[in-house]
RNA sequence: GGGAGCUUAGCUCAGCUGGUUCAGAGCAUCUGCCUUACAAGCAGAGGGUCACUGGUUCGAACCCAGUAGUUCCCA
């Protein structure tokens, strides 16, 4: 069979995943095996892949692979949620194309056509990930608006309502002119803007005096109800009691005195304008002042502001600062810088407005979701973040979970127009509570909330309804078969910027419903930046094509480079480079296999007793066992710790120093006349081992290029697939001291190389190497030192040798006979230089160890260490200088 | 304005309880190799005032304080 040189891995791609998925290897179901469960953080319907989910997913679908390989019943629920704010903008924006307004559209007519966008654009994020690799059970996908999922989310409002969790109030929120929604405080962008301070004249009642107040927002003038000062301001004292004329409207407002102002700022007096200002809002409250709402939902200039109606607000505020000007009231335009906030989705200027919205309280409800976080019940990784966690759940708000969309649950509250509110999942039902309210009722009067609830209220359940989504409303006793089983996951892989929007809000759920954790371990990943370290986004243009990497490099390769520079919780500074990096790497394993494919193994001679196993290649076999157990105990570790890059890593140097740079190294036969020697049937079996427990070991990395492999190795059963292997395990006791001996030959292997490259030897010129001994210790190290060395001899001499090379490896010194290329002035030079080295060094021991305090205060055994390192730096530098008086 | 984190080789990062031969990887760099699995490779080498200043300690990249730069979160 003909093995091409490269790897060729969309091939192996095309072929394995349909493969697993035919025999339904990603499909889990409740058995007599532990589960090992990962939801996966459902993407937004509208969403395509980008960077960070192919890090997201990358890990996720690790975790999943290497857990199903250590014989859990590996189970990866994945779904989309229904993202209303973005999704209905993508609707909205659709409609209008075809000339359609929604406004125009009743409720059902509008979601209508929003799913029909959903069956027809929604999801393709998910046919993307399975180009990637991902392992998921497709028969459990879920979204968020799934008709059982939407009841169950219709349930906890019900629940929480009728436990006094959710109330419906007036309150400040972030306005999105645009999408004419609330949105919550998180989904608000501050930015920095250059803005203006335009510093305005208002008359005080009854004189000529006027006082000057600074603001930034001058088209809400008309909505000023009083202006503020610091009861401390002695500039301002002898205004208490006085009214002032605001401009424009000409309407009389009482100058007030709150600590609230800041005296630096401006001119240290505030126009408070409570329908358009949090602060404002609250000083009103304080001071029980009117307040007049001057906007529109569009962002307009209202009719209860008395001028500019219908102008927009930016427009109105050029048009005000001009008038303004004309009228002589401004004192001063000065450029400031300040935050501006702007809708996570519309990039519409969020406009602080009143509103009614449903509120659900947050302060009880999360108490177990802050604890058990703190007492480690569920773990953060990396652990830094329970600062910011515990921060947040702290000083937590209470969640505005209304949304003025169609898109999304509709919120089951229904009113009887007499002020009566109840909670029902029908109208009928409703009616039934209303009636225990009102004995009077109307029915006709019977109305349900406009509004539909936030996407989180959505998703916060996603860990407990993706299995069973009636437990709310039949309770955690009467759970199903599934969530029995599945519930808690074990890991959660998400971002940290939805720490708060998501992953404490499951928390939060997980007690209220199930009382129990959501999930074990949550590992937050960093965010994907350019080499620039700019965030990656479609609109920078700096973010690369996420399936075009995977064309170029192979989805083994980039799944490779996404994790090789992505520590937990630190954000990645991505290069394609890293890619390249992971492509090479599959290659190296390709053609490691090619080598061992490639062996002639002659079984005949073997029998006639013509090929014997080598020494070098039995001491080579039985150093990589100890090895690949050495390592595997490491990168299993590492795994433990969730310290993805540092498991890989360990895998990387495994396969590619270990394995091919030192075992086929070592154990590759002979080339003789152009042709290879064959191999004995010994080492090709323990080889052929070593490959396939390799391969388990690369394979939650790199799945395609593993399978392919595996079946390559030999003709298998239908069902014997590497994504179903065992992963492999540690050999008890593995020989330390063995791996130990390696590494010195390791060295002096190297060291000889190295004077190989120092004199300009061919690597092919076979050289003598003599070890200065008085004791014949003759180890089964030897032949594979002479292999790996390309050595005629390894022997021994009692005494040094003259004019031959010298060097010193631990305490032992050795020789190398050169016929030519020796200058013993070099000689004498390099000599000196590492004799400078070890005299300075046991300078530094020996100052340490004639420190009183150190002997009398370190433990015994830092001071034994630091007695050998004495004694055997004396050793060395005696062989030195015996090697410098030889060569004088 | 308040809070949290980060700063170790050219780049990206390890460094876990303060203590093994004067701080480790990977990539990149340099030198020599078209050696027969792989030039997407092989062999070898160089590269560091652990941000700065001070303190604690016999001993500090690690603990403490301050300074600078930087990132994020909250307002």
């Amino acid at each position: 069979m003909e093995i091409g040189k490269t790897y060729n891995p969309s091939e192996a791609e095309a072929k394995w995943y349909p493969f697993w998925i035919k025999n339904n290897f990603f499909k889990s179901t409740p058995d007599h095996r532990q589960p090992y469960t990962i939801v996966m953080p459902p993407p937004n319907v509208t969403g395509v892949l980008h960077m960070g989910h192919m890090l997201n997913y990358t890990i996720q679908d690790v975790l999943i692979r290497r857990a199903r390989m250590l014989g859990f019943n590996a189970c990866w629920v994945p779904g989309t949620d229904h993202a209303s704010i973005a999704t209905e903008t993508k609707v909205v924006a659709l409609l209008k194309e075809k000339g359609i307004n929604k406004t125009d559209l009743s409720r059902e007519e509008f979601l209508k056509h929003a799913w029909g966008w959903k069956e027809k654009y929604g999801g393709i994020i998910l046919e993307q990930l399975k180009k990637l690799g991902a392992s998921c059970d497709w028969d459990r996908t879920r979204f968020t608006m799934d008709e059982d999922l939407s009841e169950a989310v219709i349930d906890t409002f019900i629940d929480l309502y009728n436990k006094g969790h959710i109330y419906r109030g007036v309150r400040m929120v972030n306005w999105d002119p645009q999408s004419l929604t609330a949105v919550s405080d998180e989904e608000v962008i501050y930015k920095e803007a250059q803005s203006k301070l335009v510093y305005v004249k208002y008359q005080i009642e009854g004189s000529d005096e006027f006082m000057t107040v600074a603001t930034t927002r001058p088209e809400t003038i008309m909505g000023d109800t009083a202006i503020c000062i610091n009861p401390t301001d002695e500039r301002y004292s002898h205004l208490k009691g006085k009214q002032v004329i605001v401009p424009i409207v000409n309407r009389l407002v009482p100058i007030i005195f709150d600590e609230y102002v800041d005296k630096e700022f401006g001119t240290g007096t505030l126009k408070v304008t409570p329908a358009h200002d949090i602060n404002d809002f609250n000083l009103g409250q304080k001071h029980k002042l009117q307040s007049i709402d001057v906007l529109t939902p569009e962002g307009k200039i209202s009719e209860a502001a008395g001028a500019y109606i219908g102008l927009d607000r930016f427009a109105c505020r050029k048009q005000i600062i001009k008038d303004l000007e004309e009228l002589g009231l401004v004192s001063k335009i000065e450029d400031i810088k300040n935050k501006v906030g702007y809708s996570e989705r519309t990039n519409a200027v969020i406009e602080p407005r009143l509103s009614m919205q449903w509120f659900l309280k947050m302060e009880d409800i999360s108490k177990p979701a802050l604890e058990n976080v703190l007492n480690g019940e569920i773990k953060l990784i990396p652990e830094k973040f329970i600062n910011t966690y515990k921060h947040w759940m702290e000083n937590v708000h209470d969640w505005c979970i209304s949304r003025q969309l169609s898109w999304g649950q509709r919120i089951p509250a229904w009113y009887d127009g007499q002020g009566n509110t109840v909670a029902a999942k029908t109208k009928e039902e409703a009616i039934v509570l209303l009636k225990s309210k009102n004995s009077e009722l109307n029915t006709e009067n019977v109305k349900q909330d406009e509004d539909v609830l936030d996407t989180w209220f959505s998703s916060w359940l996603w860990p407990i309804t993706v299995f069973d989504p009636a437990v709310i409303r039949n309770g955690k006793a009467n759970a199903n078969e599934d969530l029995n089983y599945y519930y808690p996951t074990n890991d959660l892989v998400t971002a940290p910027e939805i720490l708060f929007f998501w992953v404490a809000r499951m928390a939060i759920a997980g007690y209220e419903w199930m009382q129990e954790k959501p999930f074990r371990n949550v590992y937050l990943t960093g965010i994907v930046r350019d080499k620039l370290g700019r965030k990656m986004s479609k609109s920078l243009g700096n973010s690369p094509e996420p399936l075009d990497l995977i064309l170029k490099y192979g989805a083994d390769g980039v799944r490779v480079g996404m994790l090789l520079c992505s520590p937990a919780g630190n954000d990645l500074m991505f290069d394609e480079s890293y890619c390249e990096q992971g492509r090479n790497f599959a290659n190296k394993i390709w053609n490691a296999f090619r080598l061992i494919k490639g062996f002639e193994v002659d079984l005949l001679k073997l029998n006639d007793n013509e090929i014997q196993q080598p020494n070098s290649s039995k001491t080579a076999i039985t150093w990589f066992e100890n090895k690949l157990s050495e390592q595997l105990e490491i990168i299993n570790v590492h795994y433990n710790k969730h310290r993805m890059s540092d498991a890989l890593m360990a895998t990387y140097k495994l396969v590619w120093d270990d394995f091919c740079a030192w075992y086929l190294e070592a154990i590759k036969p002979d080339f003789v006349d152009g042709k290879s020697l064959p191999i004995d049937k010994t080492t090709f079996d323990a080889t052929i081992n070593f490959l396939e427990s390799l391969l388990k070991i690369i394979h939650p990395w790199m799945p395609f290029i593993t399978e392919e492999i595996w079946h390559l190795i030999k003709n298998r059963e239908e069902k014997d697939c590497i994504i179903i292997a065992e992963w492999p395990t540690i050999k008890n006791n593995f020989d330390k001291k063995q791996l130990a001996e390696f590494e010195i030959s390791k060295e002096l292997i190297t060291m000889v190389r190295n004077v190989r490259a120092q004199k300009l030897l061919s690597p092919k010129e076979k050289l003598d190497l003599i070890e200065k001994t008085s004791d014949n210790n003759s180890s089964n190290l030897n032949s594979t030192i002479i292999k790996l060395a390309n050595l005629n001899s390894y022997s021994y001499s009692k005494n040094k040798i003259d004019g031959a090379y010298g060097f010193v490896i631990k305490n032992s010194e050795f020789y190398i006979p050169l016929t030519h290329n020796l200058n013993a002035d070099d000689e004498l030079k390099r000599l000196n230089k590492e004799l400078d080295y070890y005299k300075g060094f046991l300078k530094s021991v020996l100052i340490k160890l004639s420190n009183e305090k150190f002997v009398s205060n370190a433990k015994s055994e830092v001071i034994s260490a630091e007695r050998k390192k004495e004694s055997d730096t004396l050793n060395k530098i005696n062989s030195i200088e015996e090697q410098i008086n030889s060569l004088k």
